[in-house]
DNA sequence: TATGAATGAGGGTTCATTCAT
DNA sequence: CATGAATGAACCCTCATTCAT
């Protein structure tokens, strides 16, 4: 074992993740200003000095912590571009696969999540990219003919980054609603809207987006 | 002009209001903790005692720029309730126009509305509130039969505020959109969802929320 | 009458008498440090500049109360000086009278009182003086057969000035009892002390001061 | 030495003391509100942020010292309780001595003894406690048959406590005379008074307390 | 690898006092 | 006689960061 006849912390490494876990925790709870590195030292039972032995400084750890965040997003955000040639059925299956995929990393790294989302000032700039990168799949997707030609994409894209957002705080973190439950949710409501089907279908030639 | 030729603050009034425009500005741009009291009295020309004058500390002013936008937002939810008996077509243009008003509010207030959606800590009981708010409207709107009875109203409810808030700063207060428009987007997704109406129409017995 | 028809504190002698009332009780209650010019004039319903124009500032109006109490302590204390020629029972009579008219006096201006003794940062200097006045009296006093010749009267001077000032706070401004009960048993204190008369007797020619 | 050589502070303990040696000193001569924490911590060669790793705050300081001799006057005083069976020899003897203590120790530490007894807003809170203490001690050995009957023991105590207060400031601290004059000169006046011999002897029958 | 001790820099707040009317 | 509005000057305290060991 690591810390055998070791005295506390002796393992660099060990100190470097438990202090990445406190802060991040700290962090989550309190915010950056409101974490104080002598409380995130103090969690991890470590002297302060220490804290500098392993980060350059306060900032760095909450722009580690911000990384991580920022690059599983991405991938995920990746991942989700749907393939050709999918059934309806499966098509709506796939897509929330992929989604309660990101929501199940979310709800597992729930103090990573609320740095990433709420707390960082590079968060604006995240669901930017996370925005982007959703958009082109979501161009792709409609070239393939599994949403109207006339939506547009940007905002489609916008509304559900702010979905997203919004549900994990609320019912994700919260721990109100599975997973699973949300994501379903989230694309039954892109996909189909809320209008009262008989209305929708009288009315559905008017609409122009 | 009222104040030419008068000294600096012969009007209490008018410098308690430039100390909450500047205030706000400085929030909005900074967040809490980076804006000093000392760079808001910079700003409005004042010593720092004189900020003492008009409010007991920081997180006073601070609080009373929640407040406003907090009552505003509560009031712009409680007048989009839909009335009983609208057409579809009125319907819809119903809901953009209550969503349209709430938009150029935010349009016009760009740094309340920055405070009282990202950088107060009470935006999450402010939001949870606007939500409660728009499910029992929801709630309401089945009822007259508007919309679906299978929707999870609640998960509506937070979708658009999700919706609202994201577009709010991607698209609303970098001025890419106008209000007008993001009201429509907003409302055509909510209502009929994107899915391509061919397949929806194949697929439209199978769904379950 | 002084405020007929006038607007409040139009007459300046008013106003200043009344500040003086006000911060002689806020001094006595809070300190001088914790005494706020502005709490001052809220007590006496006036501005802050007001306060200027009768006091050049906090120390002024403090050295006025100060001052007040100061001479009428000496006062007192020079009419204290006993005349030839009395006989015992009288002779104690008129010391309790000396001092009861002090206590009388004490009792009637408490605040002043707590200034002068307690507050002021005078106060050692003024109990200097009247220890010094009072150390005459009893040389004098001595000279006239009346006490010992073996007593150290700068010693019995200092005594005495801590015995009221301690009796006076303890007993007098808290009204637990009426000066001349309070002059009864200083004097009887000082007169007699507190031995055993039997032990005294047997033991009076031992004593050397 | 032990610090020879040592970085100034490399013992907390050492600073800790020298701050609170230094802190005394200031309160001592300048009262609470006049002095700083930064001339304290100037007096100890530390910066301002090192006075808050050993005192939460300059009030906390305050209050070490103040607790520090109201600890001390409480033992001195539950020392000086006569036993029985005293002769009156040693019985003067004996209560000279516990004074004597008590003035030594003041001597010995007239900072303190200026904060405990003058400067501490707790300062009559303590003298009330001394004199209940001695009050009881009184009662006691009045019953001994020590002192007389008659005397209000509750009075005598106050007296006491202000001719132990007054002569520490006008005879001790200022170094006019020794612990043991002034013990000896308080126990023979509490005893014996002031009166001359001849008139009290004629008069012993007349008094009543 | 680790820390006890210390500090530079700065922020919020208070208060006596004054200016202009 | 009186005040609404404003300020200079300080003071207490906190925090991220470092030195010496």
């Amino acid at each position: 074992m690591a810390e055998r006849g070791r005295p506390k912390g002796a393992n660099g490494e060990e100190s470097r993740a438990l202090l990445l876990k406190v802060a991040a925790n700290e962090f989550a709870q309190n915010g950056y200003h409101n974490t104080k590195v002598s409380s995130i030292v103090k969690g991890a039972n470590l002297s302060q000095p220490a804290f500098y032995l392993y980060f350059k400084n306060k900032e760095a750890i909450f722009e580690e912590l911000e990384d991580l965040f920022h690059l599983r997003m991405i991938e995920f955000t990746k991942k989700s571009r749907l393939e050709p040639n999918l059934q309806l059925s499966t098509l709506k299956e796939r897509i929330v696969y992929g989604l309660q995929n990101l929501l199940e990393y979310l709800a597992k790294n729930p103090d990573l999540t609320r740095i990433g989302f709420y707390i960082s000032t590079r968060a604006g700039e995240l669901k930017k990219q996370l925005v982007n990168e959703i958009k082109e799949n979501l161009d792709f997707e409609v070239s393939l003919g599994y949403f109207r030609k006339d939506v547009d994409t940007q905002m489609v894209a916008e509304s559900l980054i702010g979905m997203i957002e919004r549900l994990t705080f609320s019912q994700l973190l919260s721990k109100q609603k599975e997973p699973a439950q949300i994501a379903n949710n989230i694309v039954n409501l892109l996909l189909y809207g809320i209008l009262e089907t008989q209305l929708f279908l009288g009315d559905k030639n008017e609409q122009t987006w």
